[in-house]
DNA sequence: TCATTTTTTTAGACAAGACTAAAAAAATAT
DNA sequence: ATATTTTTTTAGTCTTGTCTAAAAAAATGA
């Protein structure tokens, strides 16, 4: 299994629902920023491995042993991230790139004692579900704190978009992963929400409200 | 810097002193288990980066540059090393080849924050010295068991062989860093010694003496 | 329905890093 | 001093993963 073969199962995995839903060429493309001729290219490799399902012209999803291989690198990814936070003074916009690195270390003790070492944490530091050996996990409910209606309140429980200025942002905020937010107001003219959090009020964009979750109390 | 780069500077500083002695190709070859013809492609490109001298048949040093590099790649393997061991119970014959991956992932802060992480260790679980940020370390006096004389005695500080199979009969003979070794006897014959450690008696052989560093007291 | 646009695939090329086989240089031995 | 052996380099090829340009298929729209 390549470096590359890796990132492009974990694009499958992230882009079509843990890979069972079909994907484009294109999407894949642009989430690797890369040319779709290359996508081409690699899905027929990862199907000829028997990684992935391949039908000319209608997109690729994953076999089972496609998705269960991407579900081991982002078991890796997630696993490092709390690594990164807990024990080495990371912050959760600094994690992502270290993270893409050591997510492709081969070695099942390894990952098999980090986990131990960390408690065995059922998420990231973005509060993204982190695969069990076998490529399982809980996805707890969460919605959209943009799709919350008023005097909706819930726990803050992941980001939908995890990249370093969105999390900068929240981070001047002090909007933190387990505070409580309750919905007060919703602007018609742009749809912003001013909302309740840690004893204050503060006004957020719709823009912002769609990459929050919100889980309902 | 590519994986591979970083891979011959390791073996250039490692065959000639840091890197400071001149290498030559078939030495270098045989340490990477690779061809004379790969290596003198790849001696090419590092002296096109000012990462390496090389003169036509005369053999490849390191440069500045090429040594703080290959010391990094060092310091990173032996500090990842020192990680394995004591967060992650691995045992000193089973990090080698974790540490090879780990290496070379590019992070400063990662690495900063490992070190302070691991209390700022001088040595690796072989015994081998963590070169600091620029390169620099302390090299202490040791010798082989093999030079000692009759009489002599010393602390167990280090290996020159660091693979499994020698790990683990050191393991197997009870003999571990740290303890203290006199020598009682020489065998004229095979050159075998007898030894006391651990207020016991055993016979090791001239090619176990040749692989054991001794720190006379 | 048929023309146009978008998406996807194919064909051919390139860079990195490895290899084999052959040539050239250096070292060794008679 | 010259012949032989060893080491090193060169020349040419291969694979992986990428790219551009062009062709083919699918989707869209009048």
């Amino acid at each position: 299994m390549t470096l590359s073969e890796e990132n492009y199962l974990k694009a499958i995995y992230h882009l079509g629902k843990q890979g069972n839903d079909a994907v484009s060429t294109n999407a894949i493309a642009e989430q690797m920023d890369t040319k779709a001729s290359s996508v081409t290219d690699m899905i027929k490799k990862l199907a000829e491995k028997n990684l992935a399902n391949y039908i000319k012209y209608q997109g690729v999803s994953l076999t089972e042993l496609g998705r269960l291989t991407a579900a081991s690198v982002v078991r890796k990814h997630r696993l490092w991230e709390v690594f990164l936070v807990d024990k080495l003074h990371f912050s959760w916009d600094e994690v992502h790139d270290v993270a893409e690195q050591l997510e492709h270390i081969k070695s099942e003790k390894l990952i098999d004692e980090l986990d131990a070492f960390l408690g065995h944490p059922k998420e990231d530091p973005h509060g993204d579900p982190i695969p069990d050996k076998d490529g399982n996990f809980t996805k707890t409910a969460k919605i959209l704190l943009s799709e919350c209606k008023i005097g909706d309140e819930g726990l803050f429980v992941g980001v939908k978009d995890s990249s370093a200025p969105f999390l900068q942002y929240l981070d001047k905020q002090h909007i933190s992963l387990g505070n409580k937010i309750k919905v007060l107001h919703k602007e018609v003219f742009d749809q912003s929400l001013e909302i309740a959090i840690n004893a204050s009020i503060i006004n957020v964009s719709k823009k912002t409200a769609d990459n929050i979750y919100i889980q309902n109390t």
